[in-house]
DNA sequence: GTTAAAAGATGACTTTTGTCAGTTCTCAAA
DNA sequence: TTTGAGAACTGACAAAAGTCATCTTTTAAC
């Protein structure tokens, strides 16, 4: 009974953290019925660049990368998603198939909400719809940083940035290692590197004392150093 | 009279290509009443990076450049509106100051929409909002693309990407070359590299027959052979 | 029309980034 | 415990991009 209880979105915390914080009693009892738990298990896909998605999956434990490959076959990584963060959302709302993929970067736990829960919210929940507006608006200006860092700033910065980044948005493991794990590869697809300068470059951060390695684990050990190197010193 | 019927929203073509369209007959009369038409000359400043917006911009002529200074002090251009956009939408929505700065590429003729108007709108009117969401989705996901084409593609490549994006965008002069006449500074910005290598490739493109020039105007002479270069060959 | 300023263009050079080939390390399945 | 696959790493080199200096052309103001 508690653990069902546990899995009624009414009862649910995650959804603080995202839009659905908007809705009605109504409408998260509906999405409570139709929705469905999903556990991917670390580097499974949740969806495809191109697929027509049937909902939006509100992610309650775990991380998933976001990424297109771009015609010269390389993948980007666009977003990170964790704990509370809808993905989805934007190719449901505009009908559209997904034009990223999501891929779990850990094992994950997911709610699987079909999209008629969505729109309905939309069409009958102002409340709701300008809480996913402000959402977006909010995801515009960000892309619009990213666009300018990706075109203006070198691999060094953009490294940089992502360190920072990381730490800031997932926090630090027991030791002071940045708590998500990401392998070189990744790192690179986010930064827009080749896997090779990518760890070429951590590799000199590390002589200069910016950063600590451990196997694949990162501490941050000079971050006013790193943020100067971010805004290009 | 005549001229002054055409100045009333309601009467206005513009406002079928954007989300202006999705407004009551009411709330088109509460915009022309306090709407302000102004006109700003070339190389002129609509908005700054930073400034707090008291509303929207809709083009009814002219063409402007939304651009954003990174850290390292080069201005990247993130998108060019002409007739029928809005600009400013984002920013009143999400109730921040602007992030990107307006500056106009030619004379242009503005209407300047109080934001009261706009909120009025999301607040009363779902299908505005529903229309304006729509929007911010698909503006999402051509940011997405962009990002992807920034980090992972060749300024080469995005050189051509640009010169097809504009001659798609906005169509050719009577002499068949591109209509939107941009300095080579603007064109790099768009890009997203300095203006020599700009200048450079443009003179490698002309050389390999893909375009030809006259001054600043360009016309594209081998459009399937620009297509193969942005997508990598 | 003259002229100063801005934009366009080019050469020479440096730095940054990418690529390929290979080695070492790690971790998990047999 | 072995082993083998994948990830991390390194060196050498090539290609792409950026920078600085300089010159020419165009543009706009006088």
């Amino acid at each position: 009974m508690a653990a069902h209880e546990q899995t009624r979105c009414e009862n649910c915390i995650i959804r603080e953290l995202n839009s659905l914080r908007a809705l009605k009693k109504e409408e998260l009892k509906a999405i409570s019925d139709s929705k469905e738990m999903r556990v991917i298990k670390k580097g499974e896909p949740l969806f495809k660049e191109g697929e027509k998605l049937g909902g939006v999956y509100c992610v309650r434990n775990g991380v998933s990368k976001l990424s297109k490959i771009s015609d010269n076959g390389k993948d980007q990584i666009v977003k990170i998603a964790s704990k509370g963060e809808v993905m989805g959302q934007r190719s449901v709302i505009a009908e559209q198939t997904t034009n990223l993929s999501a891929v779990a970067l850990n094992d994950m736990e997911v709610c699987f909400i079909p999209k008629h829960n969505i729109t309905a919210g939309i069409q009958d929940n102002p409340e709701f719809t300008q809480a996913v507006l402000k959402y977006m608006a909010q995801e515009l200006k960000v892309a619009d940083d990213v666009i300018v860092n990706m075109s203006q700033k070198t691999v060094n910065q953009r490294l940089a940035e992502t360190l920072l980044y990381i730490e800031n948005n997932f926090g630090l493991d027991a030791e002071g290692y940045l708590a998500l794990i990401l392998s070189r590869s990744d790192i690179a697809d986010v930064v827009g590197t080749a896997t090779e300068l990518c760890i070429r470059t951590l590799a000199k951060f590390k002589k200069e004392e910016l950063i600590e390695t451990k196997g694949k684990r990162i501490k941050l050990i000079d971050k006013k150093g790193l943020n100067q190197l971010k805004n290009g010193f």
